[in-house]
DNA sequence: ACCTATTAGTTATCATGCTAACAATAGGAG
DNA sequence: CTCCTATTGTTAGCATGATAACTAATAGGT
């Protein structure tokens, strides 16, 4: 997360490092603002699936999963490789979807190591009425970042 | 933080949800691509401060002091103001700064509930010799985003 | 002077990210 | 078959974000 409320300013960024080639600052500006941005949304996602008993994590699985229907399950390992999560984080967030009913967990039959996870009819149902909510607030987000 | 590493495609944001207006899906891919890139650079400026024994935070804390030369000190709710944490995470993160010998606390004597924070010489050092590293590495961040 | 409300900061507890170390399974060489 | 290695996922423990409830100090009205 990033925090600062008033950023550097460039001429601070220039007082501070002057080993930065031409354009540096920019860079750096436009980085730091993206952070703050980024803080203030990841924060407000957060928000919204707390309230469901969610969190971005569990739904971005949920959305892997579902956006492939023509398989009937992903291993937990393709999950893995499709978002950027360490294993125990994984791990926990699977747990808590299996707990919460919204997710179907069975081990594979050929190499008893794998795991298959399929969304069960809830979570299905759950994913897509929160979707909308999502993408809303997202939108919302970037119109009032335009706009203010 | 945000983890998806496929992001969705802009047909498939267009088919989980029909309440959007025109040009909505490329504020949500402008949003998640941001989400994306901030969360890995806030990654790697966490492991750049990790290596020192510091954390983002911490950093930012010393910045605001530092960047307020005519003030002897600031108030931790200065601070707080100037960032936008939780103020538990403030008293932890100026604890272990204070510990670190980075920073100087005293009570105000006027009230005393209220902490004077300042830079010791060592924490002054310190942020003078992290800063270009933490520049240049966000500043190379945003040429590698650029280019690949 | 005293009672109450407000303010600054802390403590307790939880959520969720991480790495390191572990168990269980699978596969291949001898 | 037995042993060594690789792979999958879990457990244990830490760091750092949050909120709720607390303490201590101050301010203000009676």
């Amino acid at each position: 997360m990033f925090f600062l409320k008033d950023l550097p300013t460039r001429q601070m960024i220039e007082g501070y490092v002057t080993t930065l080639e031409a354009g540096d600052e920019d860079a750096i500006e436009t980085a730091l603002i993206m952070m703050r941005d980024a803080s203030v949304l990841v924060r407000r996602i957060d928000q919204y699936f707390q309230a469901e008993n969610l969190s971005q994590l569990r739904f971005l699985i949920m959305i892997v999963i579902d956006r492939e229907p023509e398989r009937p399950w992903l291993y937990q390992g393709e999950v893995a490789e499709r978002l950027d999560v360490s294993k125990p984080v994984l791990t926990r967030a699977v747990q808590s979807l299996m707990d919460a009913g919204l997710l179907t967990v069975s081990p594979d039959e050929d190499d008893k190591r794998w795991k298959r996870l399929s969304l069960s009819p809830d979570g299905t149902k759950r994913l897509h009425a929160l979707l909308p909510g999502y993408f809303q607030l997202i939108s919302d987000f970037m119109a009032d970042r335009k706009g203010g």
